[in-house]
Parts: C-alpha cells; structure tokens; sequence
DNA sequence: TATCATTGCGTTATTATGACACAATGATAA
DNA sequence: TTATCATTGTGTCATAATAACGCAATGATA
C-alpha cells in the first residue's frame, strides 16, 4: 500500500479498528553509557518530535496496546510497563495538528475520527538499550534515543507527558526495585548505582547505596569480576528474579 | 422531559455532546462514625449497585468531568479528586450492560454510541461526610452510603474498581497527608488516627502517632478541649493548610 | 616497583522507630 | 464530697535505620 493510501485508510476508517478519542503515548526510557535516554518520533513534515504512540483496538486491552506499540518502535517483546497518567486538557488541539499533517501530506477529507478531540493514557517503557533496534513508523521520517537532559522541541503536550514520567519514574524509585529492564544480564554494582543516580539526578554514597540495595535481597552477586579496569575490578551481579518480582509487588521498604 | 425520551436522548445522540468510548467513574469515600465509606448508586431495573459515573463533554477536561459528576451526586464543591487508574480490559462489556438496560426500559434502539465498547478512568474523591446530601441520577434508582467491609453486589467491574481504589488510598497514605478532605474543620487526635486505623485496617500506636503527625507539621492545636466526654478531655486540632499543601506535593517523609 | 583510581568491607555518630510508663483530666459512681 | 475509671498528654528507653566517613586491597599504568 502507497503511502497516500495508507494515511487516507486511517483518517477514513481507522475508527472501524481502534476506539474513538482515545490514545496511547509510551515513554521509553533506555540506560546507555551513564545516561537515561528516551526513544521519541520525528513527525514528518513538522520536523519535530513526538513520543510514540498508537491507538487501541477495538477487542485489544490498553495494556497490550501499548505493548505492541513499544514492539513497533523497538522489536523489543516481554517488558516492563504501566501506565501512569491520563492527559485530558481540551486544549490538546489533536484536531487542529492531525488536520495540519492531513494538508502537509496532500490529502483533502472533510470529516474524520482523527479530527476529533483525543485523550491520551501515557505509558512508561524501561527497555534493555543495547537489545533496541529503532524502527520509524509511516507517520514518522526519523525515531531515535534523546538524553534526557537534551530533549528536543515536541508536538503539542509531549513534553509535559514527558514531564510527568520522570517524575514518575522518581516516585516509584522508592518504593519499587529498578534495573531488571534496563540493565544487561550482567553488571557491576556502580553501573546500578550510576543508574539509580541518573534518575534520581543526584550522587548517592557509594557505601551505603551497596548496603542498601544488597539488604533487600534482590541482587545476587557472581564469582565473576570485571576485567580489562585500571583498578580494582568490581564484582559482576545479576538480579534474584524471585525476589525481583517480590519487590516490585510488595515494595523495598527502603529510602534512598 | 420525561424519564423514556431523557433516556432516548443520551443513547441517540449523547456521542455529539460526550467523548466516545470514555467514561468515568468516581469512588466517593467518606468517614463517619469510625467507619470508612463510599457512595454508590442502584442502578435502576438491574437493581445492583455502581459506582457514581459518567461522561466527559466534548470540551471538557477529565478533571472537570469527574467533579461535576461528584458535584451532581453529593452536592459537594471543591474537592480533592485524582485519577488513579485507567479500566480498559475488552471483556468489560459495557455493551452488554447498556443493552440489557434500553431492554428494561422498553424501548428498541439498532445503533447507539453506548453500545461500543468503554474504558473507564477511575477517581477517587474524598468528602466530608456531613456536608453531603446524596443524590440520585436518572439512571439511579437510590444513592447512599456503604461501609467499605461491607459492599453489596456491583455491576460489571466496578467491585474490581473499588478494590484498586482502597489499595491506592492506603499507599497515598504513606506518602501524603490525608484527612483535611474527611474530617471536620475542628477534629481530635484520636479521631484523626482512628481515620489512618480504619483506612490502614489496622492498630496504631496512639503516642507514637502523635509524635509522627505533629513531626510533619500538619496540626495546630487549638486552645481548645472537646467538652462532655468521661474522661480527659482531648484537645482540638485543625489542619495547617499551608503546610498542608506543601505535604501534598512534596511527601511526608515517614511510614507509619 | 611505585602510583593511582577505584573497589570491598567496615566503624561511628546521629536520627527514626517501636514499645511502654506515668501523671493529669474530668465525668460518673459511691 | 470523694473515689473510680477510661482516656489523654508527655516522656523514656532500647533498638533499628541512616548518613558520614576510614582503610586496606586490587590491578592496570607509569
């Protein structure tokens, strides 16, 4: 199918397949050389960016939606995600862009479920970086990582959805373990530390993040070290999945 | 308008003054003679219980709509309400429901923006008991109080609703103040606490509950004791609403 | 072989928490 | 009038959790 044809059948008849005025927008979040990193989209013809998303079909739960949105986007499968907010404010103005895009492409249509009013569920994605392979969607010309520190301009409420879900992200620092998706099998205590101070955007005591962190159970360490350091090599670890899952149901019981 | 040609109304054209496919619903708690409890309505014809809901209007924000459903509902302005969840399994079959009731009611209907399927965002709300006045909607054929143990049947999933709702508000607990949106202007310490043990579902130590509460800096006392009591007579608190605020946003800082 | 950044393991002081003691209060009963 | 009693306000103490910091071990590099 054409391109033109293709964007014509979902302004035409998308409503037959997805739930009307509804959206889903997943935050993918990666770790990559001592950096949190988020996935977004180049809109075509805008030229800026946006968080992927999709729509929910009309038999498929919210959940999977967003899941295979996230396959879409990255070829990755069995991750961890939940949503976390709801974005609702009429202002969105999700008619007036996708009215825009429709006119960018070439397309004239009177009426469509697209020119309605949208809200969105966002979703939090924490994928294993080095397993990602970025894949553009038709609405999209480029789908890359962003630091987080480095984020671009962003169509219409984006970058406040983006907001919203680091500091999400923080919360639930405290009461939930963390790294199981975003960490290798395989890594050091300080590459977990690094990534706990990422997020959280502040140092933590080497001594004290190691008592805390092994205190909960979570993590099991391997007779294994590091090799190729310019000093002392660290101890390989690898999570407990048991007491991983554990966890993440019953909470830490911890502040860091 | 009669109650048949009200009824016709929303099914036949409620899709040009609501959103599609969205629906809320609102989990009213309230705290009254030691007992935690939520309003729910009596759905008419099927005689069951639900939760107080409806739809958002077309330029609405989500946040509006569930406060003008609760106002509708308790006649209760300015209150505290936040989405916790978002129901979206496809077996949910509001359909179904929606059918059964155009049935009851007697009236034949082929097509309708109520028979495709809803998800549903869950908000609770929190009340001062004593200011409310129930107030039934015109699907309803009754609204009152429930004591939280003790819930009668419900429609579709809305006991599973209630169920995520109470767990969010225990967890809230721990991180926020809680009780300004419950209690009296005027209350005692031991009302307060007896709040956080029927929430909690469990045993509080009544000195070492003080010191925590007062810690955050919640309370003033008032130079004031509650009169006619058999007993030492307790003292008066009110909430500090500025730091009441400020709590809300940045934490607590201890478990109880 | 010395240097150096970094790691693993430890100590100490401070603070938070849970469990409990005791005197004060004020209506009710004797 | 006085004793009783449930309940409240305040305080103590042992224990646990937390923050801050010390020091020897490691192993590539100089």
């Amino acid at each position: 199918m054409s391109f033109e044809k293709e964007i014509k059948e979902i302004f035409a008849k998308g409503h037959e397949k997805y739930l009307r005025s509804v959206s889903v927008d997943c935050i993918i979040f990666g770790f990559h050389e001592n950096e949190l990193k988020v996935l977004l989209l180049q809109a075509k013809y805008a030229g800026i960016w946006a968080l992927p998303g999709g729509f929910i079909l009309k038999e498929e739960h919210m959940d999977d939606a967003a899941k295979r949105i996230l396959q879409q986007r990255t070829g990755v499968d069995d991750i961890y995600m939940q949503q976390f907010y709801v974005f609702s404010e009429p202002g969105r103005s999700t008619k007036k862009a996708n009215k825009q895009f429709l006119k960018n492409v070439g397309i004239e249509m009177e009426d469509s479920w697209m020119f309605d009013r949208f809200i969105t569920v966002g979703y939090t994605a924490l994928v294993d970086f080095s397993k990602v392979q970025p894949v553009t969607d038709i609405l999209s010309s480029d789908c890359k990582w962003f630091n987080i520190h480095d984020i671009p301009e962003m169509i219409l409420d984006h970058k406040n959805i983006l907001d919203k879900a680091l500091d999400n992200l923080r919360l639930q620092l405290n009461y939930h373990p963390l790294g199981y998706n975003l960490l290798p099998e395989k890594f050091t205590m300080p590459e977990l530390q690094k990534l706990y101070e990422t997020i959280l955007d502040r140092k933590l005591d080497r001594r004290n993040f190691q008592r805390k962190i092994m205190g909960t159970g979570i993590l099991k360490r391997l007779n294994e070290t590091k090799k190729g350091v310019a000093h002392k090599a660290p101890y390989y670890y690898k999570f407990d999945l048991r007491k991983y899952q554990k966890a993440l149901k019953g909470g830490m019981g911890f502040e860091l």
